[in-house]
DNA sequence: TGGGATTATATGGGCGTCAATGGGTATGTG
DNA sequence: CACATACCCATTGACGCCCATATAATCCCA
């Protein structure tokens, strides 16, 4: 399985130190498995996380951008000094910088929710709430995806 | 990694030495690792800085614009004028010239902020109010951001 | 197929190394 | 000689690497 899938809570140690759960790891790609970048999400009080290969795509959508424009700055500011890359020991641990942490609320421990290409790290009570959320508006007002979601192939 | 990603806040210290954060040591080539060029940014108050390869992509990025413009001598002039090399010492540590030092305000403390193929340094206040202004503008004017940061391959 | 044995995962802790920082002295150039 | 800077060494705290354990998952063989 090459997505995010499924949600783990992971305790942080006294050094700081997570677990990124196992199948998580089993998706990143054989060669970069030791490295992950992490960025606050944009939309909610949450990191963000996936390989760094995507930042390398990125990397380069950014460099088509007119050099001399402000745009390119504003790109160029908000996500290459934003996201912060950190590798991950032979354990499978890794650090959650102090600031995303403060961003996110996180103490103790991490809960973990995949997202297919990405995955998110949220506050453990603040996490499960925003996915009760989630569905909520799901079920709610988005009959179309229900629809989406429960037709059979 | 091969980016300049990520933000550190280093010390100045008595003799005007700063650390190159470790992280954007590793960009360097191997070969040029002790070797760096900086020049006062075109677009803001702060110093950009690379490795010496890349003056050739800045050459090429000038040599872009319309040769007969206002522009082409002004941004010529502005920046190769104004590039100057620096050597990093055995500990990683480089001079800022003071002349860069004052165009960015900085005094004891600098602000290194990844911008991919190179890095600027700000003044530690300003450099951080540039953040916050740039991701305001791109979230509130430009859904681009969302795509590059979430649209997958 | 049951149940012991092996492997994997999450977690804890010791310790050496490196990064950031400070300072002292030599070297050099005007 | 004075100032700047290159070179050398020292300190501190953070982090990487290694080893250890407990629980859970998987395997394997009779």
């Amino acid at each position: 399985m090459d997505l995010f899938i499924s949600k783990y809570f992971n305790k942080i140690d006294k050094k700081g130190r997570v677990s990124l759960p196992s199948s998580f790891r089993n998706v990143l790609p054989k060669a970069n498995r030791n490295e992950i970048i992490l960025y606050k999400s944009i939309k909610s009080r949450s990191i963000e996380g996936c390989g760094v290969g995507r930042l390398k795509e990125i990397a380069k959508r950014i460099n088509n951008l007119d050099f001399f424009s402000e745009d390119y700055d504003d790109f160029s500011t908000s996500i290459f000094s934003e996201i912060v890359t950190t590798s991950i020991d032979k354990e499978g641990r890794f650090l959650i910088p102090e600031e995303l942490k403060l961003y996110a609320g996180i103490k103790t421990e991490a809960a973990f929710f995949g997202q297919g290409h990405f995955f998110q790290i949220w506050e453990t009570k603040q996490g499960l709430k925003n996915t009760e959320d989630s569905r909520r508006r799901l079920l709610k007002e988005k009959k179309s995806l229900r629809i989406m979601l429960t037709q059979q192939k």
